[in-house]
DNA sequence: CCTTGACCTATGGGTTACCCAAAGGTTTTA
DNA sequence: TAAAACCTTTGGGTAACCCATAGGTCAAGG
């Protein structure tokens, strides 16, 4: 198999197989001839198991390291089962940043219908925004890459 | 003020002053014998306009434009409203993709208690991973930067 | 007056998981 | 056999900062 067809089974885009390679997650062979990469059924598995890992909400190089342990013959379950309960709560606090900006969001445009588009006179660029209430000096980066 | 004063007063740090003024959203005079960044009232409320707008959502480049429409006499609100109300389907969608991210995390969790920590034997790396659903093909890359 | 510590500057690299373009070699197909 | 389709590596972009480095500047105490 080369790059597409394994990308092709897998559902993702030969760039994230070539992405993955570079990190370590697979290693391909290669024809001797032409220096292309050779994926058996194997590495397949493999990269079905990297998308598990994946939608578990592992990052590359934690999945790089789950791999390795596995290679070297240890389990690595205790240490999937530990990153995993480790970072579910991250998760519940990112969704409620997320809904806090999402009511905010609402809060705004609700409060937006009855409230004129004001030119910017030197005191106000835009009081839409500025009628907010101010940030608490913590919240302010709390919705990261949302974007 | 100098960079550090500004930042104080608006609770970020001195190194996101710098950076919006890389970004053309803060123009600080500069002393003309030392090149220090000299900031006033004026910009100390530009800067917390930007802190309001990024609570709401808004990315940098974006608060740049409405800085720029209301430098320039217009007001930034129409703009503001467009964006914001095309935005909070997006927010809200990703609220629904951590949910269920943290769904499975939850399950994964709880089917775990009860199954054995395997030794990956050339068939199986980690059970605990590969007992779940395959992705499928579209959801695998739901959760981009969670970590 | 001078030293020290706190602060300033600009530059460049790191973060995350890919995507994309370019330049050039290879394989497949019509 | 020539074009289409695919392969390779390299390098740059994304978002919003954070951090390290090297070197200049300033305020206060001895």
């Amino acid at each position: 198999m080369k790059v597409s067809d394994i990308a092709r089974q897998a559902g993702v885009t030969a760039e994230t197989v070539r992405h993955y390679t570079r990190e370590g997650l697979l290693t391909p062979e290669r024809h001797p001839e032409n220096g292309y990469q050779l994926f058996g059924q194997q590495e397949l598995a493999r990269l079905r198991f990297i998308q598990r890992a994946r939608t578990l909400g592992f990052g590359v190089a934690e999945i790089r390291d789950i791999l390795e342990h596995a290679d070297h013959g240890d389990s690595p379950c205790p240490m999937v089962r530990d990153l995993l309960a480790s970072r579910l709560p991250q998760i519940r606090e990112r969704i409620a940043e997320l809904e806090a900006l999402a009511a905010r969001m609402e809060q705004a445009l609700a409060a937006w219908e009855e409230m004129p588009d004001g030119t910017p006179d030197g005191h106000s660029l835009c009081r839409l925004i500025e009628s907010f209430p101010e940030p608490l000096n913590a919240d302010v980066d709390a919705d990261k890459e949302t974007r």
